[in-house]
DNA sequence: TTTAGGG
DNA sequence: CCCTAAA
């Protein structure tokens, strides 16, 4: 039996949301032959075919390291050519490389990417041509920090520019790159806002085995209508003779129905799904319901302006640490490199000033649901009327310090403790969605789905994804996770269109796929710096303990902890966790700045004391 | 939001 | 410290 691969796919860009359900993981199986000589020219081509599809007229399909003096090469790679030839110039291939189709080299680095909770590499969509607003919605930062710049926010509101609309609060954007893209110039008067178009990723993950290494195509290339794959799956089952058809020209995907392996949720709303490795990642998001659309200028509201203005996207989505987040689902993140002045300085008092060096914003994620009757037009103006809406009502500013969120306003920098220099007090900001809690009509009977992101939901049908919405929204987690992707019969009976109307901004969580949470969703929320309690701090906990026993950490962290702000009740709690584990253990076991015996044994006696206070409240009133 | 526990 | 179910 010939051992398998699967092959999963995560892709995220512009056009994640016309991606099946559930589809972030969606597996394509591809030939196996290890011996084959062109495997990954065939792999690239099976990506072609299949990331082709959600190519947008002009827009090429390259992979990340490609080299430069083979530029040329990516114009085979062009499903749509673009027709104007001034404008297609206009739009650098923005990363230094170009696609070597022959070697392929450039992707060997994705076979080390196993772990689908990790970011993986990506491939880059380029358009040749201007982006539409919707188009750099999705957008994923490059895999380097400060590699590549994209269009992110701007993008947002393309056709919506106007002049003044950076200009806002007391904050300065300075621009850290600028790209000449003749075509991403809005069309309102932003002529000092350049941008680099390198908008949409493809991500491009192996689950367990390498990515390319064992690729082969049965049948043709891209250019073909089949592609008849073959894998293995993670069992080493051998998966024969799968159809993927061309997307290039059927706009079909095929995608198994069993997503990435993962096996397990917990029920909390936002379903996740446990992946090999045992990180766990959400498999769908909450989503929300878009008030009526009104059309706002975002930098009218947006704090942060200024005569420069650029975006530079960071990547962090793959850093290493990005376990952590604040339970949100935010769409990949637009991360714009700014450099912020305090909006209050202190005229002559430099010291006073804190210079903030914004790095990333979380835009909620939008999705967008209309008929596959609609127009294209309508389309764009549904989606420029929600992205406008979304951002010019429905967002705020949040800010993260420490990784937690700053909820005080009236707290001055200096109190909330942004005093320092912003690379070094871990300072981020968000846009979050302003309105809570907005559910699907056909979802109201299903826990989970209300949404922290701001959803649109691009009729699935619309790029020949056979969803019903209806049952997709409602069906409970296992089954969407089994059976969410249909297969290709199921799409091409999918045919029944939506009324010709007005397009439904409802929200579903086409974003199953979690987007935010490989890629975007924590690379603020950096873990917080460790910061061991000190033997005074050990003295106090243990005092404010003794007093009032465990069980009351807010009351602890007030009496004793009021003023350390960046000691929490969850810290003090922790601590004497760890405390009681700490006078326990022997001596030789412990780490760290020794705490005093006479401390240890005073927290071993209130441990016991309030431990016996809290069996005695347990049989004052038995209840369970 | 807090508490309580597991990770 | 993080994460989060429960209360």
């Amino acid at each position: 039996m010939v051992s398998q691969t699967r092959l999963e796919y995560g892709f995220i860009g512009y056009q994640v949301p016309v991606f099946p359900r559930a589809s972030r993981s969606a597996r394509v199986r591809v030939p196996n032959r290890k011996n084959s000589g062109n495997n990954e020219k065939h792999a690239f081509e099976i990506l072609v075919s299949v990331a082709g599809d959600f190519l947008q007229e002009g827009e090429t399909f390259v992979p990340p390291n490609c080299k430069k003096d083979q530029q040329n090469a990516c114009k085979n790679l062009v499903l749509k050519e673009q027709e104007d030839e001034s404008q297609s110039s206009k739009c650098n291939l923005s990363d230094k490389e170009t696609y070597n189709e022959k070697t392929l080299s450039g992707y060997h680095q994705i076979r080390t990417v196993n772990k689908f909770s990790h970011a993986p590499d990506r491939f880059n969509l380029k358009p040749y041509s201007s982006l539409k607003g919707f188009d750099k919605l999705a957008n994923v930062s490059g895999r380097k920090a400060n590699h590549s710049s994209e269009v992110g926010i701007s993008s947002l509101i393309s056709g919506e520019f106007s002049e003044g609309q950076f200009e806002d609060a007391g904050a300065e954007l300075s621009i850290i790159q600028t790209v000449k893209s003749g075509t991403l110039q809005p069309t309102g008067s932003l002529d000092a806002l350049e941008m680099d178009c390198k908008p949409p990723h493809y991500f491009c993950s192996g689950s367990k085995t390498s990515l390319f290494k064992d690729w082969t195509t049965l049948g043709p290339s891209r250019h073909s209508d089949t592609i008849e794959t073959v894998s293995r799956d993670d069992n080493g089952n051998y998966v024969a003779d799968q159809r993927i058809k061309n997307l290039s020209s059927s706009r079909r995907w095929r995608v198994s129905p069993n997503l990435n392996g993962g096996a397990s949720f917990k029920n909390d709303g936002k379903r996740r799904k446990i992946f090999h490795d045992g990180r766990t990642s959400y498999s769908r998001q909450r989503s929300k319901r878009i008030s009526p659309l009104k059309r706002r200028d975002f930098f009218n509201q947006c704090p942060f302006s200024g005569s420069d203005r650029g975006f530079q996207l960071d990547d962090r989505f793959n850093s290493a640490a990005d376990k952590r987040g604040d339970g949100n689902n935010y769409c990949a993140a637009i991360r714009v490199a700014s450099s912020v002045t305090s909006p209050h300085p202190h005229p002559g008092s430099r010291d006073r000033n804190v210079k903030l060096r914004i790095k990333s914003f979380k835009v909620p994620e939008l999705l967008v649901e209309i008929p596959t009757t609609a127009t294209v037009g309508s389309l764009k103006r549904s989606v420029m009327e929600a992205v406008t809406t979304v951002l010019g009502d429905g967002l705020h500013v949040g800010i993260l310090l420490q990784g937690k969120k700053v909820r005080d306003d009236s707290k001055t920098l200096l109190q909330t403790g942004i005093s320092r220099d912003g690379k070094h007090c871990n300072l981020g900001f968000m846009l979050e969605p302003r309105h809570a809690q907005i559910k699907l009509p056909w979802c109201l009977g299903e826990q989970g789905i209300t949404s922290h992101a701001t959803s649109f939901t691009l009729d699935p049908r619309t790029s020949s994804i056979s969803l019903d919405p209806p049952v997709a929204g409602c069906i409970n987690g296992a089954q969407r996770d089994h059976h969410l992707v249909p297969s290709l019969p199921n799409i091409s009976a999918s045919t029944t269109p939506l009324p010709n109307s007005v397009p439904a901004i409802s929200v579903e969580a086409l974003a199953v796929v979690p987007i935010h949470h490989r890629a975007g969703r924590r690379e603020f929320v950096q873990r917080r710096i460790r910061r061991p309690f000190s033997v005074s701090e050990v003295e106090a906990l243990v005092q404010a303990v003794e007093k009032l026993g465990t069980g009351r950490w807010r009351d602890v962290k007030l009496h004793a902890f009021d003023n350390a702000k960046h000691r929490t009740y969850v810290d003090l709690k922790d601590k004497w966790k760890t405390l009681v584990h700490t006078a326990r253990i022997s001596p030789q076991q412990r780490r760290g700045e020794p705490v005093p015996l006479e401390l240890l044994d005073r927290v071993l006696a209130v441990h016991a004391y309030w431990s016996q206070q809290q069996a005695k409240q347990q049989q004052l009133k038995p209840g369970v």
